[in-house]
DNA sequence: AGCACGCCGACT
DNA sequence: GTCGGCGTGCTC
């Protein structure tokens, strides 16, 4: 039998199967099998993609070395999947397989150097054992390396090593009577007083056993060198047992039935999607609901649905340790049978969790963005849960979106999929105006309670309070008034540091990043200037580095100096701060949303992740310092943007008893995202949103595809993006349009120039075939220092 | 992506 | 004559 392979080498030449033959002592070998390849000289890792009895190779077959699992983690569906994805969005194969993936089960590669003659193995660079050379750098070292090789005294192997360690746990087995254990306590020594502890132990809880050698060592207080001596004398057998990593064991499960009960809106909604998973149709719903109309009971109740038809359920939600809220929720109703698989687990929990699904332990999984590849099968329902957030689009290669992938699965799974937000995606709104999606609407907030007053506070005409212009009386005033009353406050500033650049008012100098072209952002925790893309660091200036003149102003505002100014103003008030800089250690995200729950702060201050998800029924205010800075970025979808994050952001506000308030400052007060998300309008946004979308050619109207081209060198960046344009433009024709080349409005990051074309088209059957050819040309630019990207329906085209 | 092969100039 | 720089081509 044959083996087609897709092997580890992320390249356009390597990026097709190469065929292997299975031997007879590897018959396990399955559709979606991990293996390792001899490959050319090397060894390396790949996926078993398809299985035959012939070949078309005139060649010798080389042999498959090693099955690497026991059961394959790929099921054949992924297999398939990943082949249409990696056409769909210009990427290699192998790179999909691979982010189906916990990136614990990449492979480790090495070379190491393996003395053959007794004389070599003495010699002093083996030190009894292979040498690793990738530590090799010592120049005297590598001529002798040679001359080993050549005199055949030492040989190179490959490795290919797993990463992936499954986490054992020790339990102590009992291996004599009771009657047995109480002679070995008689003739013990007297000193041996641990011993003795441990054997009381035994005999008092003969049943208890075997245990967990760390319950046994917390327990009784006796150290681990107590069981090594007593396994060594013959009284317990050691057993090591794998165990999972539980990510959720801090969480209680409940597993109360609460059955909440569902309002009409709710009850006709989840009857369609019954319906649908009823009928195994691949069917997507667009579920439209305000704020607090209950989206979440939906979704658990659809879910329900699915497990009583025997079949599992799949929900993404966006950046899930960001809403720990609703894991919780899932977790309650549907307890053990669910896994969850996110960015904020350890490298070993997301390992174990993904096996529990890949082994069929979980029903349920509830995950962000990757999640949406887990290995489940027999599929009965698909949600996606704040479907228009950005997220679900990866940024980097592969550049999936996420629910593309979900209709992609529907489609193999007969399941319907059901998108949920309040403020849809243009591109969903506008499929379920076209009928393509079924549109289920959610008017109804499902506590009754009114939505929250927002007002408008025009920066061009407000007084501020305190020196800086950053917060306005009246919301420093709302402010105080809502701490008083114990109630309490978010506030949401976009940006995270001190100040955002360093202007001299001499000569006019601003301080950029050596690497990128960007301003440098003050920070003053680490009393450094750095650069929020690439991470330079350098000492805050005293003087201009430029006329050298002490005049220099620290201007733009951030996290970091709002907590300051606050800290001024409302000297009572306690403060948290939320932002990269604050919650990079794991865990500390938990710990500062936890706090504030407990009303251990009055504020909570933080950049957009706090928009999302939160509930907190304390919460009575929610502020925006500053809600244009989504609005002036030049991006088709900024209004789209600045729209969702206002219109999240208010929902923090008001959740329980309480009625909110949300107080939104900015220079545009007569905008159009910023109005209609005061009013809470989605479907008048929605209406103007698609004109201008209209009248600019932009999506949904348009299909668009970037392509960006990135060199160290400017001008040869320029350069092959006017030959990528030129070919475009030989084959492509009205109406599909194409911009650019540009520089990107960020010009440089990291050293890289960046030139972008972006195209826009309707109806373009030759566009797939000609970007693959891009895409091919593209491995000989890189060897000229040349990188192309290519994004299909990029989220974002600065 | 690696790795080898092969061609060419530079050095023992 | 041998070493090592880089361009080219292959990996079942």
């Amino acid at each position: 039998m044959i083996a087609q392979v897709s092997v580890d080498v992320a390249a356009k030449q390597t990026d097709r199967v190469f065929e292997y033959h299975i031997p007879q002592e590897l018959t396990d070998v399955a559709v979606g099998s991990r293996v390792v390849v001899p490959f050319g000289r090397r060894k390396v890792q790949g996926f078993v993609v398809g299985i035959s009895k012939t070949t078309s190779y005139t060649g010798k077959l080389k042999d498959l070395l090693v099955v690497v699992d026991e059961l394959p983690p790929l099921t054949p569906e992924l297999i398939t999947l990943s082949k249409t994805l990696a056409d769909k969005i210009f990427a290699y194969r192998i790179t999909i397989l691979q982010s189906m993936l916990p990136r614990v089960m990449r492979a480790n590669y090495r070379k190491i150097l393996v003395p053959i003659t007794e004389e070599a193995k003495k010699l002093k660079i083996f030190k009894g054992e292979p040498l690793d050379l990738n530590e090799v750098s010592n120049l005297n070292t590598i001529i002798e390396i040679k001359k080993l090789i050549k005199n055949n005294q030492a040989k190179i192997e490959y490795l290919v090593e797993n990463k992936a360690k499954k986490k054992q746990i020790a339990i102590y087995l009992l291996t004599k009577t009771k009657a047995e254990y109480q002679q070995i306590l008689k003739g013990l020594r007297k000193t041996a007083k641990k011993q003795q502890v441990l054997l009381d132990n035994i005999v008092k809880n003969y049943h208890e056993y075997p245990k967990l050698g760390s319950k046994i060592v917390s327990e009784l207080d006796v150290s681990s060198s107590v069981l090594r001596a007593a396994v060594k004398k013959g009284w317990l057998v050691k057993k090591e047992q794998e165990m999972y990593r539980d990510p959720l064991k801090d969480f209680e499960p409940r597993k109360k039935k609460i059955q909440i009960k569902l309002n009409s809106e709710q009850t006709h909604a989840l009857n369609s999607i019954g319906k649908s998973i009823q009928k195994r149709e691949a069917k997507t719903f667009l579920l439209e609901g305000i704020t607090g109309s209950g989206k979440t009971e939906v979704y658990l109740h659809a879910i329900s649905i699915a497990l009583e038809q025997k079949r599992n359920a799949l929900m993404l939600v966006p950046e899930i340790s960001l809403t720990p809220q609703m894991v919780k929720q899932v977790k309650e109703r549907f307890g053990d049978n669910v896994a969850v698989l996110h960015s904020g687990l350890s490298e070993g929990e997301k390992y174990d969790e993904w096996r529990r699904i890949r082994r069929g332990e979980a029903q349920v999984v509830v995950g962000a963005r990757s999640a949406i590849f887990a290995p489940l099968k027999n599929i009965g329902l698909i949600v996606i849960d704040e479907e228009h957030e950005s997220s679900y689009k990866q940024n980097d290669t592969p550049r999936y979106h996420a629910r593309d992938v979900a209709l992609l699965r529907s489609k193999f799974h007969k399941c319907p999929v059901v998108l949920g937000s309040a403020t849809p995606s243009l591109a969903s709104r506008a499929r379920a105006q076209k009928g393509r999606y079924e549109l289920l609407l959610l008017t109804k907030r499902a506590n009754q309670k009114a939505l929250p007053k927002v007002d408008l506070i025009d920066l061009k005409t407000v007084e501020f309070a305190g020196a800086q212009f950053d917060l306005s009386i009246p919301l420093v005033d709302a402010i105080k008034e809502k701490i008083a009353k114990k109630e309490q406050v978010i506030l949401l500033l976009n940006r995270r540091g001190f100040a955002s650049f360093m202007l001299c008012r001499n000569c006019g100098f601003v301080l950029k990043c050596p690497n990128c072209d960007i301003s440098l952002t003050l920070h003053k925790d680490t009393q450094q200037m750095q650069c929020h893309y690439c991470g330079h660091k350098e000492p805050i200036p005293r003087r201009c580095p430029n006329c050298q003149s002490e005049k220099i102003r620290f201007l733009g505002t951030g996290t970091q100096k709002v907590q300051e100014e606050l800290e001024n103003l409302l000297p009572e008030a306690k403060i948290l701060r939320m932002d990269v800089d604050t919650t990079r250690r794991k865990g500390s995200y938990k710990k500062i949303l936890d706090s504030f729950g407990d009303h251990q702060a009055d504020i909570l201050l933080g950049t957009q992740m706090i928009a999302k998800g939160l509930d907190f029924p304390n919460v009575t205010l929610v502020g925006v310092i500053n809600a244009d800075t989504a609005l002036s970025l030049p991006d088709f979808n900024s209004s789209e943007k600045t729209f969702d994050l206002l219109t999240q952001v208010s929902g923090r506000a008001g959740r329980a008893e309480k009625t909110g308030r949300v107080m939104i400052q900015t220079y545009n007060p007569d905008n159009y995202a910023i109005k209609l998300a005061q009013s809470q309008d989605y479907e008048s946004f929605y209406q103007k949103e698609m004109r201008v979308r209209f009248q600019g050619n932009y999506p949904p109207f348009f299909y668009t595809t970037l392509i960006t081209i990135t060199s160290k060198n400017e001008q040869s960046a320029a350069k092959e993006a006017f030959v990528i344009k030129r070919k475009l433009m030989r084959h492509l024709h009205a109406p599909t349009i194409i911009l650019g080349p540009t520089p990107s409005s960020v010009a440089k990051i990291k050293n890289q120039y960046y030139y972008q074309i972006l195209v826009k088209y309707k109806h373009e059957p030759k566009l797939h075939d000609l970007l693959h050819q891009i895409q091919d040309d593209a491995q000989l630019a890189q060897k000229r220092g040349l990188n192309i990207y290519i994004d299909n329906e990029p989220e974002r085209i600065m």
